[in-house]
DNA sequence: CTCCTAAATAGTATCTATTATCAATTGCTA
DNA sequence: TAGCAATTGATAATAGATACTATTTAGGAG
């Protein structure tokens, strides 16, 4: 918590209230929230904070790299803090994103794109579909 | 073409002017295009259809496995002809989508989520960075 | 071929998620 | 502690997509 936010200050951005607090709520969940639960959250604590805040903070902490960003396909984006470099599986029915340990941008696929002459920035790979404990529940008929 | 249209019938839906249309301009295309895209050339063959039509075709299209969508980080979804399973490299310069002809979700990675006991559905994988002809204009001093 | 009905459409209003704007406030550096 | 750029709250604006509704139409039954 204490790194995070002078992970900011290194960054050259100012340690506000707001700040805290998000970082707070983001740091005592334990799966990917969406902008509207981190606001909800972060007015329980502190009710003046703006959802704008909430926003721009969000997209801050996403470009220096202490939050991740998670667009599922449908609704909106779901943040959470960066735990290094991850993927998910993320359950349609409860929302959680349960950690893989494994990457696919190693062995074989790395080595065809670089070697197609593409300049790789970043990467995203994502399950998604139903944990064992939705999977009864949203089974379709 | 044609089997496209028999596709459309197979599944119950009628064959309209428009959705023969929006599928000729996919037809024609051969990379994703935004649904403005597909709309504006679809307004250059006709130009009554509106934008609604267009819209809930692709939805349906999509739906039932005619086309195939990709949802880039920013900006709008984009359409293509499904020409069966595919990942892209996405280029940050020009936007282009190269066909990755490798699927991550195969072998090792598959068998270990399986053995987790999570449900796939459906999964997603999207490289981003710069093409070839992107490269030199866009590299960082 | 013509009639009928459910499906599809055009046009528009509406919605959701997000960003822009801007005056007022506040960390931080000197 | 003074000053100024960074940050904020409140709200308007935007983008992308969907909902709604009156009207039209595809395609099967007769």
């Amino acid at each position: 918590m204490t790194g995070l936010l002078n992970e900011l200050s290194a960054h050259g951005y100012k340690i506000t209230p707001q700040r805290r607090i998000i970082l707070q709520v983001l740091s005592e969940s334990c799966r990917h929230l969406s902008v509207e639960e981190i606001g909800d959250k972060v007015k329980q604590i502190e009710p003046g904070i703006s959802v704008a805040t909430v926003y721009r903070n969000l997209n801050l902490l996403a470009e220096i790299g202490i939050v991740s960003r998670l667009d599922l396909h449908e609704g909106p984006a779901r943040y959470e803090l960066n735990q290094g470099h991850d993927h998910h599986l993320v359950c349609l029915g409860c929302g959680h994103a349960i950690k893989l340990g494994v990457c696919p941008m190693q062995g074989e696929i790395k080595k065809i794109i670089e070697e197609s002459g593409f300049e790789v920035n970043s990467h995203h790979f994502e399950v998604t579909g139903y944990c064992q404990e939705c999977q009864t529940r949203h089974r379709k008929p």
